[in-house]
Formats: C-alpha cells, structure tokens, sequence
DNA sequence: TATGAATGAGGCTTCATTCAT
DNA sequence: AATGAATGAAGCCTCATTCAT
C-alpha cells in the first residue's frame, strides 16, 4: 500500500530527473528544476535519494536497464527462432535504434555521461552494451563469418554505426533536408552496411584501388 | 613585441584550457584551474577572453580550425595528385584519426559539447567537418560510386566509423586486452569497412556474406 | 502561518539593507553586511530578491511608499478640516519634514540615487514626491494665490527648501554650534520663508527689503 | 618646459576623470575608462596621482577651487562696488547658478560625493560654497535687514534655492513640457523668493492663516 | 616617463543540502 | 512523509594597483 505509493513517486522523480538531465544537460540540472518538474518539493527528492548523484545514477541504472532488457529480449527470441547470424544482428540493431528513436533524451544523457570526469560510480556507462555488441561479434567469429582479426574494431564499428542516425538528426538542424528522424530504411541501411564491413575482403586493401573486375554491377550512372 | 608575447599568452591559455577541460569536463572546469594550469592569475584569463563561455568557444574554434585545414589540406593533396575516390576517402579517414590521435582531449571536449544544453555558440561544433564527410559522398555520387539511396546516411556512417578507434579506446580503460591507442592497421581496416558499405550491393540481401571478390569498378583517377 | 514569516523576514532584509545602505552609501554596502545586520545568511537574501539591484528597488519602493502614503495622508486630512491653502502647504512641509526626521538613512538613499548613474529602474525616485509638490502649487494658481510665472519653479523650490533642514543637519558635522537635528521651529520658518516667496511681490523688486504690508495685490482668481 | 607638459597632461587627465565620473557615478568610474577618455594608458594616471582616491580628490579641490574663485570674485565685485546686500545676495545666486549651469557634470559629482560613507578626505565636499553663505547672511544680520532667529536657516535655505533649478532640470526628463535649461528669469525669481524669505514677517506666523488684514484674499476653504 | 599586461583580493551570485515545522 | 526557507561553501568576474619593458 504505502510501499506502491513510494513506489510511484521514486517513478516520478526519475522521469522528471530523465527530462530535465536532457533539457539542461547533466550539469545544468538543478535539483529544485527537478522537483518542480516532479511537482514536489526539493526536501522529497532526499527522502528518495541520499544526493544528486544517486539521483542521476539510479536513473542511468533504470534506464539502461530498460535499454538491456529490450535488447536481451531480442537477441534472445532472435536465438530462439534459430536465426542466422546477420538476423541476429539486424535483431541488435533494430532494437537499439528503436529504443534509441523513444529515448532519446536518455541517449543525450547517457553520451554526455561518458565523456565526464568524476564519472558517476555506475561504471562505464555504455559498458553492459557495448559488451553485447561484443559478445555478438564473438559469436560471428566462432561461426567463421568474422574474421578474427577484425574482432577488436567492429564491437565498436557496430556500436558507433547504431549512433549515426542520431548524428543525422542532429545535423539536420543545419540542415533542413535531411529527415527529422529516422524509420526502418535506415535499419536496413545500417545492417547491410555493417554485415558489408563485415563481409569485407581484407586480402584485397582497398587502399590500393585496383584495376579490379566488376565491383558494382553494372551501375549505370545516377540520373542527375 | 608586446603583440607578440600576447599572441604566446593567449596561446598558452588555449593550452592550459584544452587540457583542464579535458581533465575535468567542460563543466568540472574551474577557471582557477586553467590559470594555474597555465601559470597566471586568474584575472589574466579575462585579459583575452571575456569570460569562461568565451574562453571554451575560442578553444573550440582554434582547435577546429587545426582539425579542419589538416583536413582539407589532406583532400587537396588527394585531389592534386589525382587520388582516386577511395584513396580520397582514405585521406580523410586517416587524417581525421591522425588528428584525433593527437588531439584526443579536444575531441573529448567537442563530443561533450555536442550533448550539451544551451550550447556554445558556436554552432553545431563538427557542422563543418560533417559538410566534408558529406562533400565526398556527393563526389562519389557524382562518380557512380555511391549509391543515391544512401547518400543521406553515409556521411553520418562515415563520420560515426571516424570515432569508432576513440570509443574502443574508453572500453580499453575496462577491458584490458583493448589496445591502448589506435594504429595504421585500424585507419585500414575503417577504410576497408566503409568502402565495403559503399559498395554493398542492397538488391543482393547482405545476411548471407558472401566471399565477395571484384570490389570496385576501375576507377579512374578523378577529374580535377 | 509560513506566508506570515516570509513578510517578517523580507521586512527585516529590508530594515537591514537601508541602515547599511546608509552607512556605507549605497556602492559601499556589501551584500554580506546587510545579511550579518539582517542576522541571516547571504543566501536567504537572494531567497527574496533577484539580486542586489532588485533588493535596492525594493527597498526605494517601500519607503517611497510609506512617505508617499504619509504625505498623502496628511493633505487628505487638511483638505477633510477644509484647510486653507497656506494650512495645506503647512501639511506638505511638516509631513515631510517629520518623515525626513524619522527616516533620515531612506533620504540618503534617496538623494544619492538621484545623482547615480545607471539609476536603479525604480524611476526619478522623487518623482512621486514632486507630483505632489506641483499639484499644491497648481492648487495655489487656481485659487489666485499663487502667480502663474511663478508655478514652474516654485514646486522644486518647496522640495528644496524642505530639504533644507538636512542640509543643515550635515553641516552640523563642521560647525558643532548647529544643532544636531531639527524642530517644529524649523517648520514654522520654512512654511514661512515659502509662503513669502509665494506672495512676493514681483513688481516691486526684493532688493529693497520693505516693511511690507499687503502681501499679495489683489490677486484676482485667474481665469480656469 | 618639462614643467608644462606635466601640468597639461594632469589637466587632461583631470578634465577626462570629471567626464567619466560625470558620465558614470564616482563609483562606476573606473580607472581604465578615465585613462582610455584622457588617451593615456592607465600606468600614466598613477605618474600623477597616488591612487584612484586622490584623483577624485585633486578634482574636486580644482573644480571647487574655480567654483569658489568665481564666486569670490562676483562678490568681490558687487562689495566693490558698493551694491546693496540685495545685491550681493543676487550676485551670490547668479554666480551659483552660472556655475552650475556651466559645470552642471561637476556639480553631479559634488552632489553624490556629499551623501557617500567614506567621504574623500576632503573634508565637506560644499563646506567653503556653505560658509559663504553663512557670510553672507551674517552680513545681513549685522546689517539688520535679517532676524537673527533666521541666521541659522537661511544659509541653507539660500544654498538650497540655488540648487533647485537643477532639480527642475531633472524632472524636465520626465515632464517635457519643463525648460531644458535654466535662464536669467530664474535667477531674478529665486532672487526674489529668497529675499522675500529673509523678509518675511515673523510676528504674524503663518502657521496660523488668521483672518488678517489684506494677507490672502478672503481663502474659502478649499473645494474637496 | 609612458606603457599595458599581470596580479589577486574582494564582491556577487548559485545551488546542493539540511532541518524545523 | 512532505515541505520549503535557511545555509554557506564555492565559483565567477572585476578592477585598482603594480612593475618590467
């Protein structure tokens, strides 16, 4: 009884925390903006959290709980439906630019954190994902559709590919062409363009363009 | 003379700033922090700039400015020597990592600025490096070598994949076994992944990775 | 009940800030004074002013008001007893004069506000006061009893000559044989010095001091 | 030679350091803006003066100085030429207000150094301008043209009437309909008004409007 | 002697946290 | 348990003054 109405207001004060973190960024929150957001009083928030940085880790532990959880539940009925390898990653990105497209002031969060002194003590805060993307690469490479030597780099090529749209948003301030946000073409995009970095010959380094056969079929030229 | 010795100054406080606000964030920066950092008094800060926003934006500009003629002189030289595409793109993805590399506290700072509310204004910070990344993709459109259909999100891909080495770099802080900075074989193989992504034929469902050979079209030294 | 407390502590900042005000001048006082005066710390102040502007304002506002509201106050009444005119400028005087006496840091305030620059928002800060100073004179014109080529200086020489007895007062400093502060006989001289200068006889030039006898030349009601 | 230039520059200096504090209030004034107006660099101001607090005071003493000298002079004159106290009473004001008008920015600075704590060491800014009128009516006294139970308020009185007409000229910001500036009408009718004051008759006080012979015209009570 | 950059004490303001009601 | 006024440490910025050139 007493214990579900704690409940709900420990609720409210992280999604008000949640939206004021990312209006004002971590450091131009203030606790009484907070509250006021909360529709409580400043006293309330230290009757639920000891100080302003449990506050905001008990938000990035609960959010990125959500984040895991929606991942986890993806990869995990992707394996369960016995999906090859490129599923499972279109699985992990799929869900990772879903939540990001809902959360997105999470995400603003959430990036700020990481490039902060005085880290808050949650611990590196992409970390449980980035040990995802990880885990998902380890697992092309025990079924030899990675190469082993390209294991360390694309954790990180995947996780920063998932973050482009977001990028694409952000410039589209400046530019006004560009789409407001961004839909499942651009999934499709992002997996065909990992599992290509993916596919990539190494033994033929690019870097050297060679008079090779046909890369393209036969792509005509583009229409201006 | 005089103007001289200033031009040192102001210099040394760019110094001192970058690696304060690199130290401690850009709000975890104190201003007494860079004075002593730099070996002033704090009121010699306010002799060039006029407060701390204005100290942060000068550095943003002056580092910017080094980022962006590194680059631009990169892609001149390309162009000079009548590099083809992907060397063009080689030149830019190598001169962003060589400059990251060595500039690694100012890309700290400009990431952080990028989620930050009321930001600097100095507009959006990488707006100009984004209008490279998005000046070469049209090259390549322009050339046959891009597909249209993903000229929107390329230049957020090709930006993103830039970081990527910078992202595996804060893992290595908790996964010891990550190398601890990022060398000539990463600029290779982020050249290789993004070319590969160019290249990626979407009529051909990337989930079965296939063991690809001819890459690209003979592609000709570029017009000037 | 904590609406109550509020009014008893912004009166107590209030009270505190005019008497540092008047001791230090109004540049001289230091925010941290007037909170030790007030027996609060600095911080409570900036619970209910903006800032050390708006604290000044505030403070002009208040005690503008209680001499206004005195003011008025005394004219309402000498117009209720249906006082002559001369009776009404008594009340001008005395009421002033009797606030000056009471209120002595306020009117230091008062008058070096009026020669700052960047003048506190507030407005002419005697502005009020000589509004009512005109409409008296004005009422004189209407009744005949003051000339009309006179009403353009007199109200500030009614203001001025009020503020004689303070000018005194400071002189007092220097010359020890002056009294320290003034009296009823003060105003009976100054009601008696305007009411001279208000019949004066402009036809008759002042540099032959006469025993004068009528006071005003028949001084037909001017035409409204 | 050299002798000159110093007395040049400590004159510029002191003409630009009134405009400034004229301009800004004495303490808005700050050191670097009175060296940028005089054209020097601010290492100069303290070749001529030991610090900021003997600047204003050299100021002062020199514009009082002429302040005085002038009126000194005027009633010199009108003693030399054996006006009649009248006379010297108007001498008196139309000196003043001459003055004032012309030096309407030292007059400022006069006016606010008089109502600050931490006087300059200069002693009672106007004490010089107050005693002679205290002269002056002292003359009067000796002369019996002024009661002696006046003596103690008329200097005030007549050094407050010779401000007025700078308070008329500071309401004229807000009244319009106000004359921008002072003229000789004005110095004829403070003349007037003062000599009247020094007239009038203190037997019949006029605190008590009696039903006396011809002072006022039959004053009905006024209409509410 | 003139210069103007450097200095740093001092004032203003903010805001996380406490605690009496 | 909620409230919100009080607290005061901490940071920003100013500007009078110094002093090396």
């Amino acid at each position: 009884m007493r214990e579900r109405l704690r409940a709900v207001t420990r609720d409210t004060l992280l999604r008000a925390s949640e939206q004021i973190f990312a209006e004002k960024g971590i450091d131009g929150a203030r606790i009484e903006d907070i509250a006021v957001r909360a529709g409580v009083a400043v006293g309330t928030i230290y009757n639920y959290f000891g100080d302003s940085t449990e506050l905001l880790n008990a938000l990035i532990v609960a959010r990125r709980q959500d984040l895991i959880t929606h991942l986890d539940q993806a990869l995990a009925q992707a394996k369960s439906e016995r999906t090859s390898w490129p599923g499972q990653v279109e699985a992990f990105i799929r869900s990772t630019l879903d939540c990001t497209r809902e959360h997105l002031p999470f995400y603003a969060i959430l990036l700020q954190c990481e490039n902060r002194k005085a880290p808050s003590s949650v611990g590196g805060v992409s970390a449980e994902f980035y040990k995802r993307a990880e885990a998902l690469i380890q697992a092309g490479v025990a079924l030899g559709l990675v190469r082993r030597s390209d294991s360390a780099l694309l954790p990180a090529v995947l996780v920063m590919m998932c973050r482009a749209p977001l990028l694409l948003l952000r410039q589209a301030g400046a530019h006004a062409h560009l789409p407001s946000t961004w839909n499942d073409a651009q999934v499709g995009q992002i997996l065909r363009f990992f599992c290509a970095a993916v596919a990539s010959d190494p033994d033929q380094p690019p870097d050297r363009p060679r008079p090779v056969k046909r890369r393209f079929r036969k792509t005509r030229a583009l229409p201006a």
